[in-house]
Parts: C-alpha cells; structure tokens; sequence
RNA sequence: GUCCCCAUCGUCUAGAGGCCCAGGACACUGCCCUUUCACGGCGGCGACAGGGGUUCGAAUCCCCUUGGGGACGCCA
C-alpha cells in the first residue's frame, strides 16, 4: 500500500512553527515510505480565511523546501462534491435536517452546563416528525451511532477509546449551506486515498466523529498519529508573542530552513543522541511511531544554536545567497560574488543567524561606522605611531593573501616585541570601526589592499 | 462540569524490569585553545511529580492522588 499523508491547514491565522512542525512530520513519513504528500488548504470558514494567510502557507512550504507531490487543493474549490455527498447520506438517512435555531441550542448548551453536564445536542430533530418550523434554515447533521464504541489505534497514542453515548450529532453543513471541518477532512481524506492522518493531538477528540462518518460513508478509515503540540517557552499554549508567528518571519531574522526543520523535528522525537540531521538523515531516521506523547516547549536559544551549527555546515551558494538577501534588507547591494563568498566564509563560525552575519559584515561593503569607545580604546596615540608604521609594512607586502598578510603582521609584532594583540586590536578598529571581525588576516585579505590602506590613513587622520 | 490525553535535569530528550545512586543536547558556569568575536576541547551545576502496589529487583508494569493540556462551536 503507498503511504499517502497531507498537511492540511487552515488559513484563518499564520502558519507558525506549531503548523510547520505536524506539516514535517507529514511529509517526512511520506517521504520516509516513498509515498505521496498533499498540501490541502482547508478553507471552509470564509470569513476568517484570509488571502495572506494562503500566501504564508504556500510560500513558507517552498520556503522550507517542504514540496508537495499534489495540491495545494482549496476547499472551497470542492463544494460540488461534499453538497453531494450530502445528498446522498441525506438520502440514505446518515444524515438529517435540524430546525434548531442558535438561540435555542445556546438554551440547550447553558442548561446542560448548569446541570454538570457534557453540553451536547440532545438529538431533538434526529427522528421528529414534526412539520419543520417556517423561516428556518436548517443544518444538516450526521446521525452517530448512539451505542457502542469506537475504537482509535492512534500511532503514537496507542488504543484510544470513546463511547458513542459521549458523541453528539455533529453539524455537517450550515444552515447556509456551507460544509463544515468534520465533514469536509472525511469527504477529503477518503477521496484522496489518505492512508495516514498526522496532526495535532489537539483533533484526537475529533478522531471517533470522523471514523463513524468514514464508517458511514462505507470507507476504510485511515491510521491516525495525533502527534503532542508545541508549547511556549514559558510552557504555555504557543502564542505570538512565542514565536506564533508566521514561519516566514524565520528567514526575515535569518534562520535556515535546514536548521528550523532540525530543530522542529526534535521536538518530541528523537534519535538516540543525535542532535544535528541534515534533511536526508531526517528523512532516513524517522519514524512516527516513536513520536513522543507530551507537548514540549519552544526553546529559542536551542534553535539559535541549530541554526548555527547549520551555518558551519551549508554549502556556501546557500549561504552566499541567504546573505545577499539579509543584505538587501539592510540595503546594501552587493554583486562581488568573490567578496560574498569570502564574507560567508570568514563568518560562518561566528554568526548564529544570517541576519547577523549580515550586520556583522557591513563594514566589508561600506565605510565602516567609527565607534566611540572602541577608538578612544584601541586608537590612543601610541597605537597610531604602531599604526603608521604597519601601514607601511603593509605597503610593502608584495602578495596580498591571508597567508602572506599574516607572516606579515606577525613579523611586525615581532618585530617590536609585541604581542599579536597589540598589533591586531588597533588595525581591527581602524579597518571596520569596532573591536568585532573575523581574524584579522582574512580581513585584511577580503578587503583589499587599497581598502586597507585608505582606511588606515583615514583613521589616522 | 463531562470526556480524552499527558507527566525524567530550567528546556529538548535517552531510557521499552537489572547495563541507571539515570546518558546526551541547549542554557548557565569553571578551565584550556586564541590577535577580537566565535568555533572547538575538558569539567561543573542540574531530573525519574507524590503515594500505594506487582517483582528477588521499577524511571521503566498496575492503581490512586496531584499537576498540566485538549475537546465539548452553524471554528478549524
């Protein structure tokens, strides 16, 4: 049998890193088992589905390099065939109309409250003959089984059991017309030939709904894995001041795809102590049913350090291209693809996002911004003497390469019995205006031999 | 309130009865490396929610308590 799973979100808010993480997982297992993935748009409430929030999801999933093999399918685009659906349970008495109006279910609701009490629809329409009441639309709901059991034998939960007696007739369609949740991921997942449901645990509840609906239907239900949901760093429900925010937001501030899907996957899952998985080794280590079953908590700093390590590690067109950008929002516009490279570089193992990386080699493409009390530190008159001299040195080296301009500097701090840091510090300042930079050898190199020298005269002035 | 789910360091986790007076990672911290910042290396701090069972033996199995989460909507 091929494994089929979707990723199905709803755009009435931003998909953030909770959505992102169950997206992973679906589309890992899929391609885990060299199945198929789908992206589906469930879209059904039209008042809150927003045309931004579509454009995040579809634009975050290529973002994350998270393709899928068919879709995005929009629900609202499949009405034809859930309205038929619904004749046809209508027809074989699955399904039937009830006449309640909002007031009166609220009645029903706050009553059965106050009594302590599951508040459920009491089934009042279920089997009435009563002539319907004139100047009320009706809503069509699932006739459930009022017996028995069912049964969900979820993948990383295990057996769950519900009773029918605990499940209501669930609203199916709308007294305007419109299909609702339940119903439309059964017509979906069952068309789609859906073998495997990865979502979050927070739909176990919904689960039994669904299979007696896909029991009706006559259709085979599909496995489920309800896998735990994201906490905040606080251990609180995630929310936008947690990082709730859209998955988009990640590469504004510099993350890596690559990073934020390791650092995703390891939340509730892991791998012996593997802490660092390229997407491949994701993809060839993991397996849904050693999901763990609690919720975790969003930790930013362990992300930083991901992305990191991610850093150290990308291929360097990555890199080069992922910096052009964060460069391009600090407006700076750079097409010397050689200095791109030799930034990306000098400081892959010093920066933890590409956004700093970017801040962190301003200097490289403009004047550098003089700080105060790195000057007032680092250039006191002694160190202009040291600087004069060394400019010359620097004059006079005749191959302007790493290698070379060590050998040199070096010679020159040993030249005067000085520590390389005596030397180092004062050039650092006068060539970026801050006491921060890759070494200085890669510096001097990346600049240039008349970027060095004007600016070394220009901090000297 | 009812139903469902969950429970190992601050956080992410390893652990599927003896290998565990509990291992790894982030964070914090001491030292080392070092021209700054980083990277890296070696240490430190730090947890089986509580109580009952079962067993020769329990972090691991069972029950209860407590705590947390979710669902109960003409939202998804």
């Amino acid at each position: 049998m091929t494994v089929v799973t979707r990723f199905a979100p709803s755009p009435t808010g931003m998909l953030h890193i909770g959505g992102v993480r169950t997206a992973l997982f679906s589309w890992l297992y899929a391609r885990r088992r060299g199945g198929k993935f789908i992206l589906r748009v469930e879209d059904t409430d039209r008042e809150r589905s927003t045309d931004e929030a579509v454009r995040v999801i579809v634009e975050g999933m290529r973002w994350l390099g998270l393709d899928e093999d068919e879709g995005p399918f929009f629900q609202t685009q499949r009405y034809p065939r859930y309205l038929e659906v619904i004749d046809q349970m209508l027809a074989q008495g699955l399904a039937y109309r009830c006449y309640c109006s909002k007031q009166e279910l609220d009645a029903m609701r706050e009553a059965q409250l106050a009594r302590k009490e599951k508040p459920r629809y009491d089934g009042r329409w279920r089997d009435s003959t009563a002539t319907p009441p004139a100047g009320i639309k009706p809503v069509i709901r699932f006739r459930n089984p009022l017996v028995g059991e069912v049964v969900v034998d979820d993948l990383v939960h295990g057996r769950t059991v519900f009773q029918n007696t605990e499940l209501d007739d669930l609203i199916i369609q709308r007294s305007d017309g419109n299909p609702t949740y339940n119903f439309c991921v059964v017509v979906d997942d069952m068309d789609m030939g859906v073998t495997h449901v990865i979502r979050g645990d927070d739909h176990l509840n919904n689960t039994p709904r669904q299979i007696n609906m896909l029991a009706a239907l006559g259709a085979k239900p599909p496995i489920y894995a309800h896998v735990p949901m994201i906490l905040g760093a606080d251990g609180a429900k995630l929310s936008k001041r947690h990082g709730a925010v859209s998955v988009l937001e990640y590469e504004k501030e510099g993350y890596l795809p690559d990073a934020l899907l390791n650092y995703l996957v390891r939340l509730g899952w892991s791998h012996g102590d593997q802490e660092i998985f390229t997407r491949e080794e994701m993809i060839a280590a993991f397996d849904i049913a050693s999901v763990n079953k609690s919720a975790s908590a969003f930790n930013p700093d362990k992300l930083l350090w991901l992305n990191q390590q991610h850093i150290i590690k990308a291929p360097q067109a990555t890199l080069v291209a992922a910096l052009r950008g964060q460069l391009a929002m600090l407006g700076v516009t750079s097409t010397d693809d050689a200095l791109l490279a030799g930034v990306v570089e000098a400081l892959r193992e010093r920066a933890k996002t590409m956004k700093e990386m970017a801040q962190g080699s301003l200097f490289f493409f403009h004047e550098p911004v003089m700080d105060e009390k790195a000057v007032a530190k680092h250039l006191t008159p002694e160190a202009r003497t040291l600087l004069a001299a060394m400019r010359e040195t620097l004059a006079a080296v005749s191959e302007w390469t790493a290698p070379a301009l060590h050998a040199a500097v070096q010679a020159f701090a040993e030249g005067r019995q000085l520590g390389l840091g005596k030397v180092a510090q004062p050039l650092r300042v006068a060539l970026t205006g801050g006491t921060v930079s890759p070494p200085i050898d890669a510096t001097l190199a990346l600049l240039g031999r008349e970027r060095v020298l004007g600016r070394m005269d220009a901090a000297l002035k």
